[in-house]
RNA sequence: GGAGCUAUGGCACAAUCUGGUACUGCAACGGACUCGAAAUCCGUCGAGCCGCAUUUCGCGGUGUGCGGGUUCAAAUCCCGCUAGCUCCUCCA
């Protein structure tokens, strides 16, 4: 949630930039009507509440002494049925504001390109393999390059059709070496994550709605969560919203700072409006994991504990020996909770394209505004802490890009060094029968 | 899932039956004493949120788990909910 304080203050720039983050500048108009509204109203009614208190305890003074108070009662039966008439009016105010800010995007920082969509996005580096040309799996550029789902599926380790049959499209069982090399990979990855210092966490996979309200996925994104029935609870699109939320409502001890969670889970999507899109194998699932980064910071620090979270992110691509690039979204494209978002793009081969596999953002104060966590700064003065969350990758994207790229031309697939230790030594895989 | 109990400052608790300034202790902070500290004594102490004012001290509202209701007035009475504990039931 943004500051209303600010956008009262500097309405003109604030206009402006949720204008590039999509935002009609007369939504913001409506929401200062309101506020003002709002404001007005509450110095009316807290002047009746200061008289109706001083009044009240004059009552229970002449009570004490055994004197008839019913005159001021009298007097005070009206206040009491203004006040709540005001009250009424104001909290049908408060909702009207806590609407249309609940439904404001994050404000981009400065260096983000403005811009409507993908296309406004700027690269920043590209990285690959030394030797990558040299490699078994160099496949870049030939014309025998299968997609990653036609070498699951001839190996016999992933298996989309009994995923259709038994729970709908988009879901899919791995099979035997499939399921291993899966937990190969995010066991790789949630050990690097610990050895740069992030903490370890198995979250709950079903959180309640202010949960998905304090990380900004509702109100406005729920109709791609998977709810649970007559609970008003959700199976979680990623477990950045169970560990934000770890500390919500809380006062983060300052010495603390900055903290930094590590979870493997499985995510969610609904994945509505993207009928059709990507539909074949591992991009784009109903269910899918994700080993997942979080931090809270001071404020200070975010924008550098960014880059590193980003550098922890392209770390397995590299020790995976994995062709990436890195982007920074525009305006346009960021998410709802994002001040500033890079993203990493795996090669795929097969379909010659980046492919998404890591998204690293940094909310500032968004999220933590919406979930109240603080701390103390150096002059005790309580602040709010910043967030960030990224993917550290997404696995089953990695286990595609590890197999469009790792492919040998006898249909085997060599496995990247740093898993074999994962998979008992193991160097490729190899079609067998897994019945 | 069933029954009972509980929820009050950073912590521990009182006030709830019988509605009327939310008690006390510990901790914390300031001061006295001291070369310094401990002990002792004196003083301050409801976090957060909201509004107004602002160069500074501030003023007011809210706030006894959460949401409603009754009342001139709710920690207290009524209704709903959540969480925790105990017992039963079930279970990996």
């Amino acid at each position: 949630m943004l500051d209303i304080r600010y956008i009262r203050k500097d309405s003109e720039n604030a206009k402006r930039r949720l204008k590039d983050r999509g935002i009609n500048p007369d939504t913001v108009d409506q929401l200062l009507v309101f506020d003002q509204k709002r404001r007005e109203l509450i110095q009316k009614v807290e002047s009746l509440k200061a008289q109706r208190n001083k009044v009240s305890d004059k009552i229970a003074f002449a009570k004490r002494q055994k004197e008839d108070a019913s005159e001021a009662i009298m007097q005070m039966k009206q206040v009491g049925a203004d006040i709540k008439k005001l009250d009424n009016e104001q909290s049908l105010l408060e909702s009207q504001v806590q609407e249309i800010s609940a439904h404001l995007p994050n404000l981009a920082a400065a260096e983000v390109p403005v811009g409507p969509d993908e296309a406004a996005n700027v690269e920043q580096r590209t990285w690959e393999p030394k030797d990558y040309g040299s490699r078994p799996h160099a496949l870049k550029e030939t014309a025998g390059v299968k997609a990653h789902y036609e070498i699951g599926e001839n190996l016999g380790i992933l298996d989309f059709e009994r995923g259709a049959k038994v729970s709908g499209a988009r879901f899919l069982y791995y099979v035997g070496d499939g399921a291993r090399l899966e937990r190969a990979v995010y066991n790789f990855m949630l050990d690097e994550h610990r050895r740069e210092g992030y903490t370890e966490m198995i979250t709950p996979i079903v959180v309640n709605d202010s949960a998905m309200f304090g990380t900004g996925q509702y109100p406005k994104f729920q109709e791609d969560a998977y709810r649970v029935e007559g609970l008003d609870q959700t199976y979680i699109p990623t477990a950045e919203v169970p560990l934000t939320n770890y500390y919500s409502g809380e006062e983060i001890p300052s010495e603390d700072l900055p903290i930094k969670f590590t979870a493997l889970s499985p995510s969610f999507r609904k994945e509505a409006g993207s009928a059709g899109k990507d539909t074949r194998g591992l991009i784009r699932l109903h269910q899918f994991n994700k080993v997942e980064m979080v931090k809270f910071t001071r404020q200070e620090d975010s924008y550098n504990e960014l880059e590193k979270m980003t550098a922890d992110a392209e770390n397995i691509l590299q020790k995976l020996n994995l062709p990436y690039h890195v982007i920074m979204l525009s305006t346009g494209d960021m998410g709802f909770s994002a001040a500033k978002t890079y993203d990493i793009e795996v090669w795929m081969p097969q379909q010659n394209v980046y492919r998404e596999i890591s998204s690293v953002s940094n909310t500032e104060d968004f999220q933590a505004r919406r979930m109240h966590i603080t701390y103390r700064d150096e002059d005790n003065k309580l602040k709010l802490v910043h967030t960030l969350n990224g993917s550290g990758l997404a696995v089953g994207r990695t286990v595609a890009a590890i197999l469009e790229n790792y492919q040998n031309e006898d249909g085997s697939v060599t496995i990247p060094e740093v898993l074999r230790p994962y998979m008992g030594g193991q160097e490729k895989l190899h079609a067998t029968s897994h019945h």
